[in-house]
DNA sequence: ACAATAAGGGACAAATTTATCCCTATGCGA
DNA sequence: TCGCATAGGGATAAATTTGTCCCTTATTGT
């Protein structure tokens, strides 16, 4: 794993939750596993773009960030449980909230997406 | 500016929300805007950690997702002020969720992530 | 005359994150 | 027996983001 060179800034609540959020899919992550996606291999094939490595990477974050809980089961075929603790089950709402603005405000959101990556693609 | 090579994901409302405000300043950039700090200098000087350089990309790039507004006033010393357009003002409460959450579990992020960074440096 | 302030961009370097490839292990079904 | 599914890690490369350094313009204060 990655050691940092620069420490983080943790002044205030959005530093805090910054840190513990941060990674392309996350969120992502902690939503399906919300949702009764439990193991490794339901969640790859939820979020087929991202590589399993990575996957792996960030779901050792979270667990380690206290969000998720890992059971592992002494079975062959290996088989693996992540679920959300309590602290995890108390950011549902706040997902939720990203969630419905982006929901509720995605023509606008592709469109604007779009606009700036076509204006890049022009350069 | 960088030109993607790996096109994003845009299934739902979190992938959407998350390319706007994916950036390591641009929550704060958001939320200092709507605190009052208009001027780039100002902002600056509110997020020291950041780069001069950085803070500036990731103003445009919150001005091209329509969130912020510029405007440039033509006098020597040069005089910018950014305010939140009505679309980035419909993102406050969402942010202002984030951080709520981050305030009432400082205590614990604080531990959790200082946790693993000494765990990462004794490696 | 010189430094400071204001805003911002080019060129480049460094940090950080994400992806690719390959390897481990075991039981099940064709 | 071959191949698949299951979970995961090491080594390494590529993508992406962030940071550093320097340069421009014109006014105000010392």
């Amino acid at each position: 794993m990655y050691k940092r060179k620069i420490p983080p800034t943790l002044n205030c609540g959005l530093d805090l939750i910054g840190e513990v959020l941060y990674g392309k899919w996350k969120i992502r992550l902690l939503w399906f596993i919300k949702e009764g996606n439990k193991r490794p291999s339901q969640l790859q094939r939820k979020i087929p773009d991202a590589s399993r490595r990575v996957l792996n990477m960030q779901l050792k974050e979270l667990e380690e960030h206290e969000l998720i809980a890992k059971v592992i089961y002494p079975v062959v075929p290996p088989k693996v449980e992540y679920s959300l603790t309590e602290f995890g089950e108390s950011l549902v709402p706040v997902i939720s909230a990203l969630g419905h603005w982006g929901d509720m405000h995605g023509e606008r959101l592709r469109s604007v997406i779009l606009k700036r990556s076509e204006y890049l693609a022009g350069q």
